[in-house]
DNA sequence: CCCACATGTAGTAACTTTACCCAAATGTAG
DNA sequence: CTACATTTGGGTAAAGTTACTACATGTGGG
């Protein structure tokens, strides 16, 4: 079953400096070209590189291959995941089809990173705690704030009482009024805004339940029942943070997929009914 | 360039009942553990489907690829694209693991399909209008209501009034006071909501610009000035729409992205000091 | 100046493909 | 309905590629 992604593409560029004068002359030529470099023999790949066939093949085994076709099978499999431009930042001067190209993939090898880091025992823990909440907070503040909101249609629909606040005072006043049962979901990015911490030690000393989608190892990790963490590199510093907010959608998106496959059929009806009684206010689907 | 899915391992199963005896062999072989398929020498596949070499070279000539080492390469892109999980929809006895990787393959499948079917130039012809645009509006209701809000959120740091609005009386209320050089972006994902459809057209009878995130071909679509369309098609019907809002997203960004980079210079320093000014708020990095 | 490492040459082994042939199935004419 | 022709499916074996191994040669550091 599992995918291991080897990444061999990002493993090559990673050791490129470590390679001798030859093999990084086949690093650089597969780089130059990767997608070309799976249809390529072994002879035409020395001869792109200027090197010789055993170089390329020492190569090969280099990155524990067993030999060229295996090492070019395992290519194939790295470009196939999207692999070419991750880490391919985005440039003043790129054309708006390369940047737009190049926001979809690094959010999409984002969603992948975070598919392989999310702990499935951590996310289990996660919906059984929103599954016997007696009423469900989701916190966030900044960028973090239309996360919550999405997270507080998504649960609405499952008819426990569900909140979301933007506002520190709020959320304060939350955390500070909880109880056993409660359970408060807070979403930041860096996870160290300091008032977010404090908020979350108030509502764990009230004996609330504290999930965070957060940063792990950041300080608001620290004091969480449960961390679901990932963590996204980005260029916070000038561009604004992309990535993070669409990971933290999609674990609200498997949160909610997760409660609503644990409560069971009849509860899948429920929702069908929320479904068809927004049907109304809609126009008929395209005739033609 | 163009990534084009082969989705070998589906063609394979689709032509299956249209295979002679011999090369069906070959088919059943394969499917029956792919991954190890991309291992064998023409030889040993030949052997395990219990057929001659030639066969197994017919075979692969008939997918269209140049012999079998161009066949094995397709074959393990196509396995490596996480085939197996695109379409497979989640069902109520998937463990936490299975609904969380599907959620996810899911969403980077949808956001894949939206990079390949946004058009460069809507984008291009989106970013202008907004750069130029006097005053920026985001509307989106119910679940587009976080899209917009995310938005504005991102907007807000370019120095340009920006405002959302999820309440279709306040959004007619500025449709209707709008006027030449305001940009109103309706972001909703079925596009047939009524009173969204009245909205933009009263925006467009001030004068204003309306770009619209939306499914192409639906109503809202036909009055937009430009519209950003993806069509996703997700289960709508019972689950709730997930993957639409994060491409949604996805989509904002990349116009925030078009937005930094066609202002120059200058102005991503400007952005550098709003993220300097936050930090005051923050505890720091983790030092150990 | 020598040793060790890096790299290339040439030959061999493995793998793939082509050319050819046989067998079975289907079609056609007597 | 039989007998011959034609097409289709599929295997054998040899030719052609491709990849690997063993060895030779060069080159930089001690």
């Amino acid at each position: 079953m599992s995918a291991k992604h080897d990444n061999l593409l990002e493993e090559i560029q990673n050791r490129l400096e470590n390679l001798n004068k030859s093999e990084r002359k086949v690093a650089e030529a597969i780089l130059r070209d990767p997608s070309a470099a799976t249809r390529y023999s072994i002879a035409a790949l020395a001869r792109t590189a200027d090197v010789s066939e055993p170089t390329v093949n020492r190569f090969c085994r280099g990155f524990s291959a067993s030999g060229f076709p295996d090492f070019k099978i395992r290519l194939a499999q790295s470009i196939a995941t999207g692999t070419p431009y991750v880490g391919q930042n985005i440039k003043p001067d790129d054309s708006v089809e390369e940047f737009a190209d190049k926001v979809m993939l690094t959010t999409m090898a984002n969603l992948d990173k975070a598919r392989q880091a999310l702990n499935p025992k951590d996310l289990a823990t996660a919906i059984d705690y929103l599954i016997q909440a007696k009423q469900i907070n989701f916190f966030g503040m900044g960028g973090s704030a239309p996360v919550a909101l999405d997270a507080q249609h998504k649960f609405f629909r499952f008819n426990i009482p569900v909140m979301h606040y933007d506002d520190a005072l709020m959320q304060r006043m939350v955390a500070a009024g909880s109880s056993t049962g409660d359970v408060i979901v807070i979403i930041s990015y860096t996870g160290r805004t300091k008032e977010m911490i404090e908020i979350a030690q108030d509502a764990l000393a009230n004996d609330a339940t504290v999930i965070g989608i957060t940063t792990p190892g950041s300080p608001l990790a620290e004091v969480c029942t449960v961390v679901l963490g990932v963590t996204a590199a980005e260029d916070t510093e000038v561009y604004m943070p992309m990535s993070s907010r669409i990971i933290h959608l999609a674990v609200i998106d498997i949160l909610a997929t997760g409660v609503t496959l644990k409560r069971g059929e009849g509860f899948r009806n429920h929702l069908k009914k929320i479904k068809d009684s927004l049907k109304a206010t809609r126009l008929p689907p395209a005739s033609s």
